[in-house]
DNA sequence: GTCTTAAGTAACTAACCAGTTACTTGTAGG
DNA sequence: CCTACAAGTAACTGGTTAGTTACTTAAGAC
């Protein structure tokens, strides 16, 4: 009786191996079906792994849920911090962002599945969890030093909060993505090809761009 | 032993009434809960009513959801069509339809949950339901006059699609409110309040008239 | 080597819940 | 009046599921 035979293989002890497996397993249950939706046994499965240990690393459901939203903040944020804007003009350089905000969601539907899921629990797991609130937040500094360069150039009007902006940049395509489907019934044309993206994606760079211009008398 | 004694009341059997009270009941239980987390059982306690009803008139927990959404799209579309914009001037009329919308969300908070749900279940009822599908877009319309007019009289860019705009404008208000418990994580700053709720909606309706003012050559 | 600790397992359970069954009762039409 | 049918009820069921129990086994420290 070998190792490789019907037998089960012997099972490799590796902390970090396991709490990674269930963590991935858990990101593509829970965007698919919510939290109430997703099933432990189904995610104990999809990780090769025995369902005790989601409660050996994670303790519960709403905790690895929480592990979830962590990993997936952790995510974007890296990936803004390393957002090299190429070009030091300030007007490339916001459609740049605003582009990268863009296909970020078309790149991470799971991202905007786990967001909605936690705002219709009011926010519970993000509220308790210090990981996400520590994080700094790369983009809305990017926002903010452009605006202040893009104005002393004459390029961008003045007095925009950039919090105000950076959740409009964030909404004007998120609302896209996330609410795609019904969309799609309602105008009864499918917003989900590339098409329909490529021609989203300019109106977007458009608005946020369109807005930005100086005031004429200015 | 009268009617008004411990002894339950005379059932009432009335179609219609019974049908809108666990309509209204499963409403703000589907908003509250989502469609997994919503209980069939506090529905009909709610509505004061026999569990067996909901079968009954709705066939199951998938058909009320379905015919929640549509009571609410029916709800929307009837607010829109009846919106009167009371000024001739496009820039004030576009004012208003903002405005509208904005406040649309901050006084429907259930539409927004039932929307967000209704995408995670990737739009499966609405996609079912030829009620929904059938409402005309009141909105929609009004922007494609507004935008044609305000045009005409230079005071709005050319070359905008009205349902691209649409979009933007529900979105840029919609996301503000869904996603407010994870960005009051984030901003450590309470987006829940009047004050904050004053300064999103002047925001809001500065994007949207700003992107529309005409290109300076044209 | 052995011993302690943490990783891992299989089988279980208590609660829950969508949907059903088998029934009673109000009411409108003739 | 009475009867046919729809409205309404109470109690139940079968399947499911988060979380637990009681246990075995790998591996690092000394």
């Amino acid at each position: 009786m070998t190792v490789d035979s019907d037998q089960k293989a012997p099972a490799i002890r590796d902390r970090e191996r396991t709490r990674q497996r269930i963590l991935d397993a858990a990101v593509g249950e829970f965007a698919a079906k919510g939290l109430e939706g997703a099933r432990t046994d189904h995610i104990a499965r999809l990780a090769g792994v025995n369902k005790r240990m989601i409660y050996h690393y994670f303790e519960s459901k709403d905790g690895l849920f929480q592990a979830v939203l962590e990993k997936t903040y952790a995510t974007i944020r890296g990936s803004e911090a390393r957002l090299q804007l190429t070009s030091r003009d300030p007007v490339e350089a916001m459609r740049q962002l605003v582009a990268f905000s863009f296909d970020w969601f078309l790149d991470h539907p799971e991202f905007i599945k786990l967001l909605n899921e936690e705002n219709l629990h009011l926010g519970r797991h993000v509220r308790g969890s210090r990981s996400v609130q520590s994080l700094n937040l790369p983009l809305v500094d990017m926002i903010s030093e452009l605006l202040e360069r893009g104005h002393g150039t004459g390029q961008f009007r003045g007095g925009v909060d950039p919090v105000q902006l950076y959740i409009s940049i964030a909404g004007i395509s998120y609302f896209y993505f996330s609410n795609r489907h019904t969309l799609s019934a309602i105008f009864n044309r499918d917003l989900s090809d590339a098409g329909a993206y490529a021609a989203r994606r300019a109106h977007v760079i458009d608005v946020i761009l369109g807005f930005l211009r100086p005031e004429p008398g200015s």
